[in-house]
DNA sequence: ATAGTATTTAGACTTAGTATAAATTTAATT
DNA sequence: AATTAAATTTATACTAAGTCTAAATACTAT
């Protein structure tokens, strides 16, 4: 991974994650290209992802489902999924160093990162009527 | 999911992952009832394995990678995934209740739930010589 | 015994993503 | 400006993990 090369592809790809309100599958990231009047190649949209994740420009979310999502939003969090509605928000608190010092000492590891992911019911789900 | 209904392959599957030390993928548990000389069909496999789960009596993991693993103890607990051998171990600590409080508050989520894999080195791999 | 429900089986199918080889683009060198 | 080399894109085949379906089998309750 030497110096950046934004292909024209990578650039217009990175563009529209970094627009989104929302963490997009690469399925819909080629749906919205296709919207937008771009028509890349399947195994570009992947590799392009691929690339910018590496170069981290865009974040990999595994949320648990079957699909990954993208993230235009490369500082550090995490995120929270409604059962309900399948919504995903962003959780901008990390866990508290204590935690993760105990975990280090309890395992042996040295711990470089972790990945979380809450689960529950968001707002609108909570207050189905208003 | 009324009464509990196990029949014989399903108590199979169960005995098997219960007598594991690791956190087979459903392939690796495929491979591992052929070798002890049962043969269910591949559906029946990953029947049984949602079953199991759903009834509480295993746990699925999702670690981020392509396949889940599956987990015979059914009490709260995490995982710590090595960068290095691929290894899973347990984490016993649970996140500190004041965080979740301070999460549900900032999000508006009621949190029912965290998945949390925390990634990082064994200790075999931080002394590979040893 | 018989009808009705649930489960297993075998195999087709789906989804998400990877691999490959040819064509194209870009960069570097003359 | 032409030529070579390297990287990228494209199209398409392929893989992995899991779901779906219809027929066969097993279990349950009269």
């Amino acid at each position: 991974m030497s110096r950046l090369n934004l292909t024209t592809q990578r650039k217009t790809i990175l563009d529209l994650i970094q627009s989104c309100e929302d963490h997009p599958t690469a399925a819909e990231i080629m749906e919205r290209l296709r919207t937008n009047g771009h028509q890349f190649a399947y195994g570009t949209v992947y590799n392009s992802l691929r690339y910018l994740t590496d170069a981290g420009l865009i974040r990999e979310l595994k949320l648990g489902e079957t699909a990954c999502r993208y993230d235009g939003r490369t500082e550090d969090h995490y995120h929270i999924v409604c059962k309900k509605c399948g919504r995903v928000d962003e959780v901008l608190s990390a866990p508290p160093a204590e935690w993760i010092r105990e975990v280090a000492a309890k395992t042996n590891y040295d711990v470089h990162h972790s990945q979380v992911v809450f689960e529950g019911v968001c707002n609108s789900c909570k207050h189905p009527n208003a």
